[in-house]
DNA sequence: AAACTGTCTATTGTGGATAAAAGACAAAAT
DNA sequence: ATTTTGTCTTTTATCCACAATAGACAGTTT
């Protein structure tokens, strides 16, 4: 099959959960905006609910006829796309599988193993080499250079150097910047799984992404920015297979985060430096932790 | 075709030059490491040598017949691998030729005019997005974000403060690391430059080149060096289509190179600080002229 | 007049095919 | 005992085809 509609499926599924809170769906143009996707998607999915009895659609008229029911979904396996699927497979393999270092990655086994053509492994790899993780061999294979100490130690060199920096312009902000607002909001949510630290402690990883995206995306560096990427995928993929002693790490990691965002509202330099430099030191001591 | 023999025909230009010096090659795998080749290709070197009468080759022996002649040698179009052609066509097009920012980029307009199948224009925009020059949208075309005044800056910010830390750890390399004697035949090469500049400037941008990437490499950090990358593009096609001034300009920046270049060598801190701030300081406002 | 729908075209994402190139292995030569 | 060669298999680079998706335009509705 030349694509498959994955597109679609997920719109479709976005779409159901619109239509149980109306009684008419809006038109075909705003649906398409509200679902991020083109009118020929859109008039897919009111096709597709005019089957499943779920609409009576005439033109403008788009009237819901009953609840989606949970068989109207189309599960979910069926709504990741492509490179999602490749992307979890690979970092299967090369994080939890113990991949040597040196290893050769081959693209025709890559791709019959997850079941799908080379085009799109290939291309995986080719967007994935930026984070310094494989090496292509003109020609020939890839080569894994392996999750190891000095990956870890290169990439929060940087990190460090480009958070550091990020930290000091957010302080120059103009106080009615936006990002002020999205900051207070950050604070507000470490409070509150704090509070229930206990039963929240997983949602840090999700909030830890936000808050140093935020400081980041103050650089004004799409460089800088871009960088956030690798750390993201890093920290991600890390958080999953490695859940030692996750909840007292968490609520240490909170803590310092707060006296962050708090260095940060004095706009006080040197102590946004000092407080930035501390957590970003426990967060490479974790990191470091969990390779060997 | 579904793959363009480039890397025989680049081989065996190479190849013919070591014929000229010789009179008899030596094993295939033996050539087929100095030519950085298979022995499949190297055999199928071996076989066109035989054809045009240079070699006579019976198992090892390896006679060779008569001197090669101009007309023995591929042109040099057909040597070119097709992620290169692609390279530049892409970059005369969004360089020299006025592109907007903003402008949408299209991969089958883009392979046809190339002459080329859209899965190798579409791996070489994946592989150039890195440079946070263009973006893509789902589903959907790639946007030029434009060499423009803000992606100057923000290139050269994270330039300078890769640069200064690896400059800084340039001095702490061991007396006997192999990048002093790099440095020292740097170094030489810029006096015969400047001995010489009015015939011999053009070949600053190649020493510059190796230059900066002799002290990113110094960091030890696969970040940096990978960034480099991108200075390197930038400055390459920017220095073939921006000629005003480029003997003065190349000759100062050479001057500052070595003042640079005796700052490592005192390994001063300080030193080091300075001088390569006032080269990065101009080699910045260079690079910013020629955008307005 | 502005927004919406019907219809049609163009482009993207992905699998499959194929020549070029890499590389494995055993037999042969030094 | 290495190294080299002959032969064969596997993988990569590239083109092409086709379904999914985006997007353009004219006619229709409010």
């Amino acid at each position: 099959m030349a694509k498959q509609n994955t597109v679609f499926k997920d719109a479709f599924n976005r779409c159901l959960k619109l239509l149980a809170e109306t009684s008419s769906l809006p038109s075909e143009p705003e649906l398409g905006t509200a679902l991020g996707v083109s009118r020929t998607t859109v008039r897919a999915i009111l096709t597709r609910m005019e089957e499943l009895q779920l609409l009576a659609w005439d033109k403008r008229a788009k009237v819901v006829l009953r609840q989606p029911k949970p068989e109207d979904y189309y599960p979910a396996e069926e709504t990741d796309s492509l490179s999602d699927i490749i992307e979890r497979s690979f970092m299967r393999r090369i994080l939890a599988g113990g991949a040597e270092p040196g290893m050769q990655i081959n693209e025709l086994e890559l791709a019959r193993d997850i079941g799908t053509g080379t085009t799109s492994v290939r291309e995986f790899l080719i967007r994935f080499s930026r984070f310094g993780l494989i090496e292509k061999r003109p020609n020939s294979h890839w080569i894994l250079k392996g999750f190891t100490r000095e990956f870890a130690l290169e990439l929060t060199e940087v990190r460090e150097m480009f958070e550091l920096r990020s930290a000091a312009s957010f302080a120059a902000l103009a106080p009615d910047h936006p990002a002020w607002a999205d900051l207070d909001r950050i604070e507000t949510l470490h409070h509150e799984i704090l509070a229930d630290i206990d039963n929240r402690y997983k949602e840090f990883s999700e909030l830890d992404e936000r808050f140093h995206l935020l400081v980041h995306t103050s650089s004004s560096n799409r460089f800088i920015v871009d960088f956030y990427d690798i750390i993201t995928i890093v920290f991600h993929y890390h958080y999953q297979w490695n859940k030692t002693n996750a909840r007292e790490r968490n609520a240490r990691a909170l803590e310092e985060h707060l006296d962050y965002i708090a260095a940060l509202r004095s706009r006080d330099p040197a102590r946004i430096e000092t407080a930035c430099r501390r957590h970003l030191k426990s967060a490479r001591e974790t990191l470091l932790q969990s390779i060997q």
